[in-house]
DNA sequence: CGCGCGATTGAGTAATTTCAAATCTAGTGG
DNA sequence: CCACTAGATTTGAAATTACTCAATCGCGCG
């Protein structure tokens, strides 16, 4: 419970109306693992801020192969953005690695949301700043680091993903076959 | 004259007092080529926003070698968004491909400018958000094409790098030695 | 003309992929 | 407790791809 307000106030402090008004803005949903909130084709009609649980957003090659853009886990933001922003076509998916809730936003309520609230278009400037942020020292350790030592810098950022994703998707997450992750740390 | 009018105004319009006021927050500067806008290892003290010319994000590695994160070219903003928003070190460099005109804010300034004008906050959360898909977009490209894939989608996207940059820097930008480029169309 | 820079080509080497087979592991039902 | 199965992981070997290093080519400029 709460870990929006939570979260939203590790950035600025809310009184309780103003939770509860911005809380308004959201619908609650809950998806089983496998379930998936956004399939390639598809619209995109919510941003999804995970409460709990663990999300992969994927894509899927003309060869079928897979590969993932990035896990969100708990009080990440996700979703196709640009099909998001402009109303497109998905051309990612959104796929659940185990049980998890989420709170979702409309593209109007969000407008709406900012502009009842401007300081949560400060909130949301935020965290686009650092996600964009993230995404280039993504693209920065695809550049300048071989597979293994992404490999390494990734179990050392996030200790719990080892525990809680098979290497099958650490390895299409990281851009190699598995069979070469497996033959790493041998 | 008045590009940063321009490019805002594609966004939201204004009138000559909010743009003049706006404008004093900039700092306009010109470089030579090859002249660094930032190296390694220095502070940040600015984000670029880039009139005229062309720059290059860069990362150099423990060997030596240069990686290309992004061309910034007219009406893009640049900097190391890291070092710049957490006031720490550059682990990039931005470099002059050519003589280049840019108008330079630094941080104080840049909260001063959103407070002055929450619009401006709409402004750059509509920015950042751009960026972080445009970054999502390069990792989904590094993940799921080949070099050769990605070296025809960067031409047919901007043409004009074709005749403004070597293609030594292209291939610094793909992630591939010039050789192996050079290999590609033949 | 000759220099310098970028682009190309060639050959050998290193790394990764692919496909196939073997191994391991957790969960199930007898 | 054991056998069995499905899925994940590992291993092996051949084929592919990209890299490195070196040499050559092409072109603009003093």
């Amino acid at each position: 419970m709460d870990e929006l307000r939570r979260h939203i106030e590790e950035i600025m402090p809310l009184t309780d109306l103003e939770f509860s008004t911005i809380n308004g803005f959201f619908i609650s949903k809950s998806y089983k693992k496998g379930a998936y909130l956004i399939q390639q084709g598809d619209r995109v009609p919510f941003t999804f801020f995970v409460v709990s649980g663990l999300l992969k957003l994927i894509y899927n090659d003309a060869s079928g192969k897979e590969h993932i853009l990035s896990f969100a886990m708990e009080d990440w933001w996700e979703t196709d953005y640009y099909a998001f922003y402009h109303e497109g076509r998905a051309t990612m998916s959104l796929k659940c690695l185990e049980d998890t809730q989420v709170l979702c936003i409309g593209l109007e309520d969000y407008h709406r949301l900012c502009a009842a609230f401007p300081r949560m278009e400060h909130f949301f400037l935020q965290k686009a700043t650092s996600g964009h942020i993230a995404s280039q020292q993504r693209i920065l350790s695809l550049l300048g680091s071989s597979a293994e030592e992404r490999y390494s810098m990734l179990l050392k950022r996030y200790p719990s993903l080892m525990q809680r994703v098979s290497k099958s998707q650490l390895a299409a997450y990281l851009g190699v076959s598995r069979e070469t992750l497996s033959r790493f740390y041998s």
